[in-house]
DNA sequence: CGCCAACTTGATGGCTGTCAAGTCAGGTGG
DNA sequence: CCACCTGACTTGACAGCCATCAAGTTGGCG
């Protein structure tokens, strides 16, 4: 039963992820304008874009449920992986500054979003105050967030960028409230190779290696979390690079 | 003849910053508007921090005079250089998330910032549109700027790496009306190292590397770039990592 | 003039990239 | 149902880039 795209309007205000979402702390008449205001529902397949760097900026996208990733790519065919983002997430924020996404979204598995036009958004948030701060706390924290990845990638060997990796993933699965222990990563070892700045041979191995040292378990993207604790301490106590 | 703290009222409209600042595109009344919501300004000596992560979030800075950098410290010592500020750019972004700082912003020279407190922004840009715009851009543009810097992080090679900053260090001074062909730098070997994700041997090799291949002249910090064309090509023509 | 931080340069080693071969899982078609 | 195929992953051997350690130089400043 295929569902026609764009006919579905979106309700915030029946959302179970409005709390990890812009309609956060909003009143009920709020919410009804958030409502209005969210345009429609777009599926998109796995494997196919959101967006592409260089497509107009028209609004931002709240993750509804699925799993995408940002990349960038440099002229020589090197490319990076940004992030990684899931329900209740935004995406499209890079497109602001320019009027142009500066990145590549791409959907890891059949996903769904809702499309917030910019115009839409900025004159809302005119309005209703909470809404405004959410909105700047979300692109903060995506500020914040960066520079946690900046320092993972400047100054982290590589089995403290999976240890990061996994404890970070472990932590966004359980906000959202699946177990944090065991999880399964919808991307490949080439993919958080790129987001972690590192090859995908060395991240297999340093599966492996916390697989025998009894860190985890892992049967290719199915990871099981055996000792959290410890995976916090390779984080702090390894000696410095 | 010193000048007292706080006393000084900042103008925006007599700002000669203003095309790349906040004010930007905004008319004669909303100009005045901005002057009344802007607080003091405030000097910075050299070697002190604006803020501290952990300080409470209050308002964001403005750079009227001067030149910061930020960085952030992991608990046990490393710390990573996550960007340079000129005058123009705005600081203090990384705070709206959590109500506190994230991040540690050190002059490294005297200067001087413009308080913004950030209620005021907020209620200033829900009445000025074009206000609300551009610090929308603002935030947005601190993020792609974050993605351009994980991928010389994650995928280049030192010397592409120190090209790159050069680059972009040539441009911003253009961009304020210096030099681009010659400059001071601010900041020592090791912090472009820790912003670089490299050690100061390594940038002191390629600072040498590029003298002796005629593309810059070095003088300690003072450096004069030769053959700007030939930086661009180091950046997209070596071979992948 | 002397001191110290910043910087440069050299020698060595290790982490991770590179190359290569093999394994595994899932999907397709006969 | 099973053989086959392909992409994803694992593992090993080797090498190179950059970190590390060390010594020396430079420049600024009291």
């Amino acid at each position: 039963m295929p569902i026609t795209i764009g006919h579905l309007r979106t309700a915030c205000s029946q959302c179970n992820l409005r709390e990890l979402c812009l309609p956060y702390g909003l009143s009920n008449p709020e919410l009804e304008l958030l409502d209005e205001m969210v345009g429609t529902r777009r599926k998109i397949k796995r494997h196919t874009n959101l967006y592409r760097s260089g497509d107009p900026f028209e609004g931002i996208y709240a993750i509804r449920a699925g799993f995408f990733k940002t990349d960038v790519l440099l002229e020589d065919g090197r490319d990076q992986v940004t992030g990684f983002q899931m329900a209740g997430e935004i995406l499209g924020l890079d497109g602001i500054s320019t009027e142009h996404h500066s990145c590549n979204a791409v959907a890891l598995e059949d996903s769904e979003v809702c499309v917030i036009g910019f115009a839409k958004l900025e004159e809302l948030s005119r309005e209703v105050t909470a809404l405004q701060h959410n909105f700047h706390k979300v692109m903060s924290r995506e500020i914040v967030r960066d520079h946690g990845l900046m320092m993972l990638l400047g100054t982290m060997r590589a089995e403290e960028r999976l240890a990061a990796f996994l404890l970070n993933m472990s932590q966004r699965f359980m906000a959202r409230g699946y177990s944090q222990q065991e999880f399964h990563l919808r991307m490949t070892r080439e993919e958080i190779g790129s987001y972690l700045g590192l090859k995908l041979e060395t991240v297999s191995r340093a599966f492996s290696k916390f697989q025998d040292d009894g860190y985890i378990s892992v049967q290719q993207k199915h990871i099981r979390i055996i000792d959290i604790p410890g995976l916090r301490k390779l984080l702090n106590h390894q000696a410095p690079r």
